[in-house]
RNA sequence: GGUCUCUUGGCCGAGUGGCUAGGCAGUGGUCUGCAAAACCAUGUACGGCGGUUCGAAUCCGCCAGAGACCUCCA
């Protein structure tokens, strides 16, 4: 298929040819958000991240499943394996029921994935609703020794399972190194070893969201979710797993030690991490408070920001920076790119309006084979980016007419556009509601146009940039053209 | 405290031994009645100090600063 891909695997800190394990197939799990809160401006990088990955191996032609979870049980708001889990937590703070809280941020979270123009993926499981398979795996990984029951509660046993495989593999960590570096944990502790974490966890009498299961009535760990429905809908063994690098260390160890003790195979062959985003340097976090809500940064309502900023001019921010490396955010980067994001929405405009001449003055072949170069080096969205200005520089020259293209060399062109910005980047240009109300002001504006266009024929210069100034102030911005004019929002 | 990462011109951000990244902003020009857009031109950028090398932003060492993980977070 396409041998030129390179992945960066966090397993080996490399970048390795990309070689489904079953071609032309890919399976990809990526973790989804806890669905107890408002998804925030870092957890969108993420998943925008990661859209652009699935978009770019379906355009090469694989067939992805692409699965993401909803956490919707199970993770705990401390390190203690006890107390509530961050549900009923905002169950209680909401007067809610804690599924009232799952449905409210599970709605939330896909109109802002709607927003940011992602792909669904294939499957979206829940914890909830798979129970049963991550009871089984606790099980499993039980009869296989490397967990043991106490109370009702299930731990993993990790220094047990460090014997026989390494345990600290994902983050090139020795045991010793990561038991030094545990702090110690006050208060009664059951667990034999201060790494091991809970599969499964005993429900208190007033805890609302448990199930049966063989050690009595109890809800899922965090972790084991990911390793029951990755195993469920991609099998013991799947190509990509992916996941902001805060879940590394902790989230994702632990995955790949349940799944080895359950599996008796390493579940993964490529780990892929995005790194974060920040704001004023530091890490926009949810514990932090420095969280930029999505809707914020749309109105500009937020102390921080100076004014509004779409969508699209949000992913192609993202998107100007690569996914492994923190990106900063500031209203002058924004601003920035914005204008940037206007220039390559322009250009696609004038893409369509171009005239295919007899012969061609420039080079569409070595374009198109510098885009897939860019996207194949570990998916290098910003270099992808710097090829697709020469393509901006390319259209509009060739409509000012300083360059000529062929018929065949402006077909391709139009596909390396497409394919490219709308495809893979997952752009579009901002739409305006298509409202009657809308037509009809688009019409209102043709027709002072028309009489400005007039007034300039007759020299009444003050007239027309009376109406010029006028409808600039209202944000209405007019090009002119050598026999009419061009007009925009 | 342990482990690790990062520091690129006014801003954002690629690049990893020699070849102009790119965008935004700025400056000069072409075009236009003026403007906008577009096009052309334009910047001794690689935290500091040393080392390796014919050659280092890129490799090595030390120093400084910032951050991440180890504790819930994408």
């Amino acid at each position: 298929m396409n041998n030129n891909l390179h992945v960066y695997n966090t397993l080996s800190r490399k970048k390795e040819v990309f070689e489904p394990l079953n071609e032309p197939f890919v399976g990809m799990y990526v973790c989804g958000p806890t669905v107890y809160s408002d998804v925030h401006l870092g957890n969108s990088r993420t998943f925008i991240s990661f859209d652009i990955i699935y978009r770019y191996l379906l355009h090469l032609g694989y067939k992805v499943r692409y699965v993401r979870n909803i956490t919707d049980a199970g993770h705990l708001e401390g390190d203690r394996d006890e107390g509530d889990d961050k549900f009923a937590k905002k169950a209680k703070l909401e007067k809610l029921e804690p599924m009232e809280i799952v449905q409210k941020y599970t709605l939330g979270f896909h109109d802002v994935m709607r927003i940011f123009n992602t792909l669904p993926p294939s499957i979206e499981p829940t914890a909830t609703g798979h129970i049963s398979e991550q009871i089984e795996m606790v099980k499993e990984i039980l009869n296989n020794g490397y967990a043991y029951e106490k109370d009702g509660t299930v731990y993993f046993d990790v220094e047990k399972y460090d014997k026989d495989h390494p345990y600290g593999l994902l983050t090139n960590r020795k045991l010793q190194d990561l038991l030094e570096g545990t702090r110690e944990l006050s208060g009664q502790d059951e667990k034999k070893g201060r790494l091991d974490f809970a599969l499964w966890i005993k429900a208190k009498p007033e805890t609302l969201m448990k199930w049966p299961s063989p050690w009595g009535w109890g809800f899922p760990g965090w972790h084991i979710e990911c390793s029951a429905m990755s195993t469920k809908y991609l099998g013991e063994t799947f190509d990509i797993h992916g996941g902001g690098m805060d879940l590394q260390a902790t989230h994702h160890t632990n995955e790949i030690a349940q799944s080895q003790a359950c599996n008796h195979t390493a579940p993964v062959k490529y780990w892929m991490h995005t790194n974060m985003l920040t704001v004023n340097g530091a890490r926009m976090s949810k514990s932090a408070g420095n969280g930029f809500l999505p809707h914020e940064l749309f109105t500009g309502d937020h102390p921080l920001l100076e004014r509004g900023y779409s969508p699209m001019v949000v992913r192609f921010f993202m998107a100007q920076s690569h996914y492994r490396s923190t990106l900063d955010f500031s209203n002058e980067a924004l601003q920035g790119a914005e204008k940037g994001f206007q220039k390559l929405m322009t250009a696609g405009e004038t893409l369509n309006k171009l005239n295919a001449e007899s012969e061609s003055t420039v080079n569409v072949a070595e374009l198109k084979a510098n885009c897939y170069k860019a996207m194949d080096d570990d998916f290098n969205t910003p270099v992808l980016i710097a090829q697709l200005f020469d393509a901006v520089k390319m259209i509009n020259s060739i409509k000012d007419g300083k360059e000529k293209i062929n018929e065949a060399d402006l077909n391709e062109l139009k596909s390396i556009y497409n394919s490219f910005v709308v495809d893979v980047l997952g752009l579009k240009a901002d739409e305006l509601t298509q409202s009657s109300e809308t037509e009809l002001t688009a019409d209102l504006i043709d027709l002072i146009l028309n009489i400005r266009l007039d007034a300039k024929k007759n020299k009444d210069f003050a007239t027309s940039d009376k109406i010029r100034d006028e409808l600039t102030k209202k944000g209405i911005k007019i090009k002119d053209t050598k026999d009419g004019f061009e007009w925009e929002v």
